[in-house]
DNA sequence: ATGGGATTGTGAAAATAATCACAAGGGAGA
DNA sequence: TCTCCCTTGTGATTATTTTCACAATCCCAT
C-alpha cells in the first residue's frame, strides 16, 4: 500500500488539487478534521469517491471522526509533488503567457514562473515584478541559471511544434502546452495539454442541445 | 439513430473540439478525403475511438475511403452547436479576462467575447477592438442590449459565487467558470469548469513520480 | 462488369471508473 | 470500562469507456 510504484487511477490523480485545493481552505478556517461527506459536498463529488481515492494511498482518515486537514494536506502535497518547488518557463509572452506569468494561483501551489521567452524583441524587457522577458535563443542558458524543469508553451499552434523541440534539447523534463496542436516528443517527455476551447465548446454543445 | 435526445457518452463529446480543430486544417489542406487512421495520428487518440465516437451520430463516412472532411465539418459544427453564433461576457478584467477576450481561438469557433465586466472603476473604458470594460452593475442591461449568452467568470474565488448569482439573475443561460470555486446555481444554469491548476499539478504528480 | 484493396461501422470483450453497502474501528460520554 | 454513534475503508456491483476484431461495403483499376 505505502509502495510507490504502483500507478493510481488517472481520475483519481485528476481529483487531488482539487482535494488540495478544499484543504487549504479548512486549514485557513482552522478546522482540524472534516468528513468525507463534508469535503464532497464541497467539491461536488461523492463521499465514497474521496474516501476510495485515498484508499489507494493507504488509510488516512481516523474512523468515527474523520480525516486530519493538517495530515492529509501534508499527504496530497507528497503525491502531488508539492513539497518540491518547481520553477516554470512560459515560452511565448503573448497576452496568455502574461496572464499566467502573474497568476497567484501557480504560486499558491509550488510553482514559480522563473522567465519568459519570446522571439519578437519587442517584448524583451525586464516586466513588472522583477520578470524578464528572455529571448528565446537563451532559453537552455536560461534554464541552468534559473533553475526551471517545465516549459509553458503558450505560443501560436504553428510553431508549437518547433519550440516544444527547442525545449527537449533544452532539457526540460515538462512541457505544459497551450498550443492546440499534440506534440511529437520522446516519450521520456511528460506533457500536459491544456485546451481551453474544449471546454467553451463543450458546453456549447450542452448549450445547443437544451435550448438550440 | 437521427433521433437528438439521446444522450452521448461524456467522453466522446470531450474529443469532438479535437475533431473540429483536426478537420478544419485538412480543410485549408483542401484535404476531401480523410480516414480514421489518419486523424488518429494527428490527434494522438485510437482510430477505432474515433470511428465509434462518430457511430453514436450515424454512418458519417463512406467504406473503403474515409471521411468527406466538409461534410463531417458541417455535421460537427451542428454537434457542437457552432453552427449558431454565442456571445460572451467576461466578467472580471483582470490579466485572464483581458487574454481571453483577445484571444482568437475563440472567435474561431464561433464564439465572440461582446463585452468585458469589472468592478474596479478604474478599468472602466473602451478597450482596444472596439473591446468596452462595463461596470458590473450594467451585466443584465448589457446583456439584453449585446445578446450575450455565457457568462464567463474570470474573477477571484471569494467572488465567484456572488457573481454566479448576478449572472443567474440576469438570465445568462451559461456559466464557463475560471474561479477553482464550486458554484451553487440553480439546476437549468449549465456550468463548465475551467480549472488551470489541475492540470499543472497533474503535471507536477508526474514529474514527483517519475524524478522525484 | 468484376475483383482486389481499403476503410468503415459495430457487436463483443476488456479495461477503467463510480457507486453501493456494510463490517471494522475509533471517539466520547456515562 | 462499556456502549452507542459516527465515519472510515473496502470488497462487490454496476456503469462507463476503450479496445478488439471482423463482416459489410464502397472505391477503383482493369
Amino acid at each position: 500500500m505505502a509502495d510507490g510504484l504502483i500507478a493510481f487511477p488517472k481520475a483519481t490523480i485528476s481529483r487531488f488539487p482539487l482535494y488540495f485545493r478544499v484543504l487549504t481552505d479548512y486549514n485557513h478556517q482552522d478546522i482540524a478534521l472534516v468528513s468525507s461527506e463534508e469535503m464532497a459536498q464541497k467539491i461536488g463529488v461523492t463521499s465514497s469517491q474521496i474516501r476510495k481515492d485515498f484508499s489507494y494511498f493507504g488509510s488516512l482518515g481516523i474512523r468515527g471522526a474523520g480525516y486530519d486537514v493538517t495530515y492529509l494536506l501534508d499527504m496530497i502535497k507528497e503525491i502531488l509533488g508539492m513539497d518540491k518547488k518547481r520553477r516554470l518557463a512560459v515560452i511565448g509572452a503573448g497576452k496568455l503567457g502574461m496572464a499566467l506569468a502573474g497568476y497567484s494561483g501557480l504560486k499558491q501551489h509550488g510553482l514559480e514562473v522563473a522567465a519568459l521567452f519570446d522571439t519578437d524583441r519587442r517584448k524583451w524587457a525586464q516586466g513588472p515584478g522583477g520578470l524578464t522577458v528572455f529571448p528565446l535563443t537563451e532559453l537552455a542558458e536560461q534554464k541552468e541559471k534559473l533553475g526551471m524543469e517545465i516549459a509553458v508553451l503558450t505560443v501560436p499552434a504553428v510553431v508549437a511544434q518547433t519550440v516544444a523541440e527547442l525545449a527537449v534539447k533544452s532539457e526540460f523534463k515538462a512541457i505544459w502546452n497551450f498550443a492546440p496542436v499534440r506534440l511529437k516528443v520522446p516519450s521520456n517527455i511528460i506533457v500536459q495539454y491544456e485546451d481551453l476551447v474544449v471546454g467553451i465548446l463543450t458546453l456549447s454543445h450542452h448549450l445547443a442541445r437544451k435550448f438550440g
